[in-house]
DNA sequence: CCAGCAACGTACCAACCAGTGAGTTGCGGG
DNA sequence: CCCGCAACTCACTGGTTGGTACGTTGCTGG
């Protein structure tokens, strides 16, 4: 539930070999484990409350160790926060990884390319809601941690490939730019899964709902689609 | 700076009758203006900071009254942060019932429509980034003071009427509901002033430029136009 | 087998911070 | 002119919260 996106995390150590005979226990004193499960729940107490709201205690508390050790692995509660940022921008970054779009054609690839975003997101709320507090702070914390992160995030490399394809098919005519692309995208998926509660309190409109999340998905796809094509 | 968002809010009592002869000192005690300082200046920092982040001391020192007044107008912090997130969406309420479009041709209309809520959020940036701190709050002071808001909203009954001369004229062909079109918009221009932090620090990409501004005013009116004329 | 260190727990603290008690002062109505 | 209340000030508090001093335990390499 609170579990951290990732890509091919390691996750608690799975091939230890445990105590010799006696309880099936694995392992009381197990660095890794410890480590991993303090992240997990600070990413969803952090996603949760923001910096600001979250509480220390409370995050150790749902944990199965004390307080002292999110001092002891973290140094502080802005330097768990950070941890919790980074854990999250690597599942991003997985994911763009392991996108393969090149079997398909320009048109089903880019429309792949959105509904794929699309899904990631809902999938792990956790990364847009950690991105809104980081925005709301100013990124200060992504910025001390990202900093040349932009060199390795491929998405735009995948798209200006695509573009390429694209035009050359035809089916992309709009002078537009990767990042241009990446925005359109990146502002639609993301408003998914932030603004639930808003839009919900304000148009009594639900975008959690199976069918209305089905058609947001189709709609960037169409969007997107229609805008590359035309212009020119 | 901090200023609220406002369609004609009254502000600082301006026609009242000065103390008789003396200094051209207007008042030393003026509710309206004690009041409307707080409240400016609790919208600056809530959106800066959060709720929970927001200080009540750093509010009132900045102010020229003092902490205890918060406590005299506005009950709790929460108090004060309800009647801030109020103040804000009274001003771009007002803004949907300023917007008048029947002088103009249904595609150019949408454009208008496009542009000019780009235009207001990035006037008053403050309504998104407090937006974006109910959503991770679960909307639960939006909830408690926007109850039956929906009514009143005028921009579904705007988009209705364009969606349907859009018809008429031709221009529109995909069957879309009017709330979709909404959230179309609101997700583009939303993302403009609350991600400017996350995009520069990932991508070195600064959405705040005046160049960048401009093409982003024009790209959510393409699309929104390349998207309702596709698919029928 | 045991020394030593990583891993962990307990108890505690000082600063911070939302909120308040108890007054004082200016001003408008009568 | 002055009464009464709204508007305002000041000093204070107690619960909360991030952070830590210090002691303990289990694992592992030699």
């Amino acid at each position: 539930m609170a579990e951290a996106a990732q890509g091919a995390a390691p996750r608690t150590s799975g091939s230890v070999p445990r105590a010799s005979g006696s309880s099936p226990r694995a392992r009381v004193r197990d660095a890794e484990r410890t480590r991993g499960e303090l992240l997990a729940v600070a990413i969803d107490e952090f996603t949760r409350h923001g910096l600001a709201g979250a509480r220390v205690d409370e995050i150790a508390a749902r944990t199965r160790t004390t307080k002292r050790m999110i001092y002891y692995y973290f140094g502080s509660k802005e330097g768990l926060y950070t941890a919790a940022l980074e854990e999250v921008y690597a599942g991003i970054r997985a994911y763009e990884r392991s996108l393969d779009l090149t079997g398909l054609e320009p048109a089903a690839a880019l429309r792949e390319l959105a509904g794929s975003s699309f899904d990631y997101h809902v999938a792990h709320p956790e990364l847009a809601r950690l991105v809104g507090q980081e925005n709301l702070m100013g990124a200060v914390y992504l910025h001390g941690s990202e900093r040349q992160a932009h060199l390795n995030r491929p998405i735009l490399a995948i798209i200006t490939d695509l573009l390429e394809r694209g035009r050359a098919a035809g089916v992309v005519r709009r002078p537009v730019s990767a990042i241009e692309v990446h925005l359109f995208i990146s502002s639609w998926v993301l408003f998914q899964v932030v603004n639930v509660s808003t839009i919900r309190a304000t148009f009594g409109y639900d975008m959690t709902d199976d069918a209305v999340r089905a058609r947001h998905r189709e709609l960037i796809g169409d969007a997107l689609l229609d805008w590359l094509g035309g212009g020119g």
